[in-house]
DNA sequence: ACCGACGGGACTTCCCGTTGCT
DNA sequence: AGCAACGGGAAGTCCCGTCGGT
């Protein structure tokens, strides 16, 4: 057999990506083994060469997938802007409208739905979303914290307590969007984060900043 | 066996509050037919006389049980205030601090628990899902608006669009201290909401009304 | 409710004849009860009212229904020739040709099915069946006798061995119709059991009395 | 246990085996999955390894058991005689005689009973059903041209039809004997078949080549 | 005579994980 | 590193029959 060369770390990468999906579409819970192997081509026996259990799959997808995704979804892209708030919305919107690799709007936030489905059902799950979320939120609050130095945050804004709520802030919007799947709640979603954001401007700067 | 009675109406109650139990502890997927039957003490037979299959379960369970909560838990509270940034407020208040019967903070909303596993796995469980969103938000956008009448909130304010927000934001609270489980994150989230409906306020009284 | 008046005997009749179509689809043992109810729009107390099991309902279906489609479909027809190889053709053409009640091509003769089914399962069954048969076969008999007094048959003839004979034949047919579904096995059994049929001729009159 | 060995295909041929016993017994509806786990000693993860549903089994039985009964009982045996009519009555006596594997009186001919049960319930077993009767008529048509030419058989005989027909008469025999189980069918069942196939001997040699 | 809630159990499906092997 | 046979068990479906009622 001219077989593919053997490449133990491209396999479990293959695998990883695979639950992703499988997780992404069906839940953790509902996520199955034999799909995982149909996408991949692999074996039963290579998938638990390299996983113990399913639980196991489960959290190297939240360690080495999810936590990449989050990296290159929000924290990369956030510091790139001086203005916060500018940034905050031009990633928002980025992510609302491209048709990408995952579709927000139809399927949710994959972190958000894995932290409604699996914290309260495992702690090694709620850790690893907890710590992925205090990443996320850290993003934010670095970024807002430069915004102040920089004069595009109020100086008295707790910058810690404002970027916990944004991240509620998308994860409530991401969930109704998912259950009701129509453009005025998407509206609605926008025009509020919106209004959230810029109440935290400078008191005398306070003006929509960024009209649609 | 005390329940020698034949009532066909509170067996089909005491199955979907079993079946209610066990979709907020373990999800839709999670539940267990078996642990409904052992939790109700009755047969398969009579589970399956009442309820066609596990999906009509489901149903039966946002169309009887779930629908009923929203109505309790939100919609006739804030009716009966007549400021409705204090009637948001204090109903918020009272869930997160009662130990009740749906320990929304360890285990999230019920609805939004459902909302996010179930909207992209089953159409009619969306459209169930939906609807008793709009029926959370309609009650919300009644209450603005009666306030908006009576001066509490802003004449410029859009209500439904700042129901839907509210509803948002509460999912999204819920949903992070599900996974977050400390006390900063809780008061991040209240921070927000507070100040999210302090600026529905009308513009002259914009302050902030309800210290904790 | 202006319900129909209660006529125990036409239920039990209704209720026998959904079952003999429920068998006649699905043999016996795919019978389903639930179905039988569907379609008389009864309800199992009905049913377990007239009878004891679901095999005292296959008995009834044997004894009651299938009893007098054997007499009205192959005995009275055949006692109205004189000569019984244009009685027995006449009739094989008559049950293939109709479009009738009953399907034999397609789903075979009600009576071999359940013989292939049942015979080496319940001898209650088996002997319902054997029953039937010899009424058949002695109808076949009777006929031969009176066609050997009236000079249509050889003398020599056997009438209760060709009786027979001709009964497994007619099943053989119906057997290989139902599985084959195409016309050259139709033209085949038609010739084959005419060539037969001609064999009990008498001597001097061996010639094919019947031409398609 | 003394099978450690593992060897798939055995496993599967096991399984087969055991299906088809069951198969044989009770049909393929009555045919009870957990029974062939007990007959083979394995175990559901065993059998859902090697077959996907029970209609998989099914099919399996039908393509790799019963064909190659098919090719011993009747396609082997009648292709060692010349004379084709004596190689039928030989083979029939043969399996009628021995109280061997199959009982071919008590429990009818495995085909044909699944051609009963299943050709008008699923269009699958219909297919394989239909072609292993034209494997059968094939073997019986090309010994009946054998004979032709050997002058064992009339020219004028349409060795297509009759092969077809005694196929009909030799479902038809066993499902009479399998519900009647006495001698006196019996006979009349050989007989008959001996007459027909005297019908095919060429005219100037038509006599009973075969007394029993 | 008829209704329907329920008991009770069996059956197929289906999946996770182990283990011998290459 | 990867393969595939198999163990083992539980879930959901589905159905026959009983029994208290009207």
């Amino acid at each position: 057999m001219m077989n593919v060369v053997r490449d133990p770390d491209q396999t479990r990468n293959r695998l990883i990506a695979a639950a992703f999906d499988e997780i992404y579409e069906n839940g953790f819970q509902g996520m199955r083994i034999e799909e995982i192997l149909k996408r991949t081509g692999l074996k039963k026996g290579a998938l638990y060469h390299h996983f113990a259990s399913k639980l196991d799959i489960g959290y190297a997808v939240m360690d080495e997938f999810i936590a990449d995704m989050i990296e290159d979804t929000w924290i990369k892209p956030i510091a790139e802007y001086d203005d916060p708030i500018e940034g905050i919305s031009k990633v928002v919107l980025n992510i609302a409208q491209s048709d990408g690799e995952y579709d927000y709007i139809k399927k949710g936030c994959p972190l958000n739905n894995l932290a409604q489905e699996m914290s309260s059902l495992d702690e090694g799950f709620r850790q690893r979303i907890f710590n992925l979320l205090q990443l996320w939120i850290l993003a934010f609050d670095q970024s807002l914290q430069r915004g102040k130095e920089n004069g595009f945050v109020d100086k008295d804004v707790d910058t810690t307590s404002a970027s916990t709520f944004i991240v509620a802030i998308l994860e409530g919007c991401t969930s109704l969007l998912k259950a009701s799947q129509d453009e005025t709640t998407l509206q609605a979603c926008w025009i509020g984060l919106e209004s959230y954001l810029t109440s935290l401007r400078p008191a005398t700067v306070k003006s929509n900043s960024l009209t649609q």
